[in-house]
DNA sequence: TTGTAAGCGTTATCAC
DNA sequence: GTGATAACGCTTACAA
């Protein structure tokens, strides 16, 4: 059994609410009693108990989160990043992640909501957002308080942070041009993928801006064997580009696979900077997932969390501007040979 | 705010502790009533309070487990498989993970004594374990109970559960034999590392097992430039190896990329199987990373938590026996020509 | 400044 | 089978 505040009162010899005050309004107390309070805290070696605390307070300082299952075809990801800058982001602020696993975003839900509704956690964070994501309006329903790393297109009625994709492949873009490349392609994920399309349209935006031919986009799912598919298909393509660049360290790598093996040059930057990029020597796009866990943390603890006052002015304008966090071009090898 | 049983005692017109007792013991409630009960439940959405009960039951049906930051050196790890088998396998217990950081192990032990004083936690999950680990003798020395993944060669005292390192090593050498290597060579870390250790051993034990001499026993940090070199060194080596395991994949990886950037003949597998091997085409020794999951949680809430009774017979003997998880070996192109 | 009293939501005990 | 009472450990009015 743990020391209560009783047993530290009786230690000091005081009543168990001067001990409270001493721990929660401090100035409250004579420094003489505060003292022996304090001492008698550390020698019985005396810590809070969270769980009166949060029923008290009616919160359990806990932010909740859906660990996915490993996806088997891509390479090592950035999550295990996000999750540590999360936690650690948590740490100063004295909350701590509750992890919960789910089959599907159906279960995702019903988990997180039934995790609420138990005070077990306070909020929650999502991250692998996708236009037309179910997660936001049901959570929104169920009166779940969240806070989401990337955005689906329909993001206002909560706080969020997401990286700026598009700033992301124009550098690469750019990087490229910069070593000499004039024909510069892309390799995403089909058709309606937000992400993709975002750092589709960086690419894009930064050859127009270069003057520079728009080079084939491919498309395909992201793994590895698409990839190397792709690869082939850029090196015989009738219109050759000496540079790609991906949305993902997966089609990188699987591109990267094709050129090597072909002993054929063409310069690649893959995306998020994954272990497997530096194993490779392969250029990528290094997403600052540390910025990004604290500023989550910051979204859903500060304003939002601790005072929903609903006929305030919106969030918007600038503390959402701050959300947007720039990524950095990580250049190694695939990418500084000459074309 | 949620309903509580309050309010579901006035919406079905029965007591409190009546509603307690459908939740608690259900056979005791006349089925007409207990019926009324759980529909003003389903009604309401009631769940019952966690921290209530928690505070009640002296448990917060919560474990510990410090997320450490991302090695950079290290292509992806099998972390984040463990963490996720970990979750999935808590939630079958109703139990949840606390995810924690920590600068250094002091912070991690004195972090861990934190939080299970607070009642935050019920218990810990430690990983990593390295001989003379000084986590297992502080925690218990707190009294904080624990389980470990990995073995510290000290082990009596907690529940563990490993991989059988020694047995991976040893089919990846036998694989390689059957390919029809006949010098084959290891590469692990330095010293003192029990893991690597183990797993030298598998190879060892192997070459002896099928008659083969034993080749090259190099040893460096565990980096891909590490890895490189030592392919070099082997590529160089007087009496030169046609096959050589690795202590992990990022070793692996280096020793391909040295392999590959010179067109030579050595083949490799692996350790871990990380998404990266697959990336590389290299062949390597899985983890059951999942079957340990489940075997930590059962470990934890099981005997050693539920019933501590201190004259009880030691652990040791039959469940001890399981613990020790056999690996699997993915064949893949690295390892896979002919010497 | 310090102490008294009440309540957060749950469950176990014990009468009825 | 059901209902009143107490207790888990903490905090916050409020009174001394």
């Amino acid at each position: 059994m743990q020391p209560t505040v009783e047993d530290v009162a009786r230690a000091a010899g005081v009543s168990r609410q001067t001990v409270s005050n001493v721990l929660n309004a401090p100035e409250r107390v004579r420094p003489q009693t505060r003292a022996r309070v304090e001492a008698a805290i550390a020698q019985l070696g005396y810590r809070p108990n969270r769980l009166a605390q949060g029923l008290r307070a009616a919160s359990s300082r806990m932010i909740g989160y859906r660990i996915e299952p490993v996806h088997p075809h891509a390479l090592g990801s950035i999550h295990d990043r996000f999750l540590h800058a999360l936690a650690d982001a948590g740490r100063a602020e004295d909350h701590h992640l509750l992890l919960y696993t789910a089959d599907d975003a159906e279960g995702e839900i019903a988990g997180a909501v039934s995790l609420y509704k138990a005070g077990a956690i306070d909020a929650l964070v999502l991250y692998g957002l996708h236009p037309g994501d179910p997660r936001p309006p049901a959570l929104r329903a169920h009166g779940v308080p969240f806070a989401a790393f990337g955005r689906t297109g329909d993001d206002d009625g909560h706080p969020w942070v997401d990286v700026d994709n598009t700033a992301g492949t124009a550098a690469a873009t750019r990087h490229l041009a910069e070593r000499g490349h004039r024909r510069i392609a892309f390799a995403g994920w089909p058709d309606g993928s937000a992400v993709s399309d975002r750092r589709a349209e960086g690419w894009r935006e930064a050859c127009a801006g270069l003057g520079l031919p728009l080079g084939p986009h491919l498309r395909g799912e992201d793994s590895l064997a698409t990839g190397a598919a792709l690869g082939a298909r850029l090196l015989e393509h009738p219109d050759r580009p000496t540079a790609v660049v991906a949305a993902t360290d997966t089609l990188a790598a699987g591109l990267l696979r094709t050129v090597r093996a072909r002993g054929a040059e063409l310069a690649v930057v893959g995306f998020d900077d994954t272990p497997t990029a530096a194993a490779l020597d392969l250029s990528s796009v290094r997403q600052p997932i540390e910025a990004a866990g604290r500023a989550m943390i910051s979204a859903l603890l500060n304003p939002p969390l601790a005072d929903p006052a609903p006929a305030d002015p919106p969030l918007g304008g600038g503390p959402q501007a701050a959300r947007l966090l720039a990524p950095e071009l990580i250049v190694r090898g695939s990418s500084t040979g000459t074309p």
